[in-house]
DNA sequence: CTCCCGATAT
DNA sequence: ATATCAGGAG
């Protein structure tokens, strides 16, 4: 009859689909960045944009040999640091805006990295998605980043119509609870890599064939 | 909106 | 040849 009447009962069905299939599909939710502290996951955070994390960690297996603290990225300079990062591609403000953070870090945070979204955003080159996945991996806080993977798959099973990834953040947050948040960010990750890819997707495979909105 | 940008898949 | 990859700044 009603179309709206449902709408609650069906977004709590197809929530708990959603999160149960991703479960699992995907039994180990955690990020395949390698890092050893904070600092680190930083630095591979913000060399993984517009990148994969294979080659971030390609990179990373040798420069982490070195670098473990701001304090170690000033020692380096930003020529070598150009160099070791150059296969990635956007090295060039990579490596200029790792310097910065570098020195901001070790000028107004006694070298730590900041726990607080509005202290991670003031650092240049990072954004939401980046301050996000700080908190919710590096500081075990609540969060849901939202990068190209999780925006592409949400839009697609329709927990979100929104056009941004931040407005998809939002959205996210209203309908899961902050406890099943980083997990299910990484699993959506997942999905969207093997299954729900942006290219060729493999809908032959795919646990949510009614949820799928087809484009748009 | 464009630009940054190399590696990889299709 | 083109699209895409754990985006963000101007």
């Amino acid at each position: 009859m009603n179309v709206m009447k449902e709408w609650w009962s069906v977004t709590g069905k197809k929530t708990r689909k959603i999160a149960a299939e991703l479960e699992k599909l995907f039994p180990v939710a955690k990020t395949e960045l390698n890092f050893q502290n904070p600092f680190q996951l930083l630095v591979a955070v913000v060399l993984s944009a517009q990148s994969t994390d294979r080659q971030v960690n390609k990179v990373t297996e040798k420069l982490f040999l070195f670098v473990k603290e701001p304090r170690d990225l000033l020692d380096m300079g930003e020529e070598e640091l150009s160099r070791q990062i150059r296969s990635l591609g956007l090295y060039r403000s990579k490596a200029r805006n790792l310097i910065k953070i570098a020195e901001i870090l070790e000028r107004e945070y006694q070298g730590q990295v900041p726990d607080s979204f509005a202290e991670l955003l003031k650092l240049p080159g990072v954004g939401p998605k980046t301050a996000e996945v700080i908190i919710g991996v590096g500081f075990n806080k609540p969060a849901f980043p939202v990068d190209t993977h999780v925006f592409r798959v949400a839009r697609r099973l329709g927990l979100s119509k929104a056009k941004t990834p931040e407005s998809v953040s939002l959205d996210l947050k209203k309908i899961f609870s902050p406890s099943s948040w980083i997990d299910l960010h990484h699993r959506l990750i997942f999905f969207g890599r093997r299954i729900c890819k942006a290219q060729k997707p493999s809908c032959n495979i795919c646990p949510f064939p009614e949820f799928c909105q087809k484009e748009e």
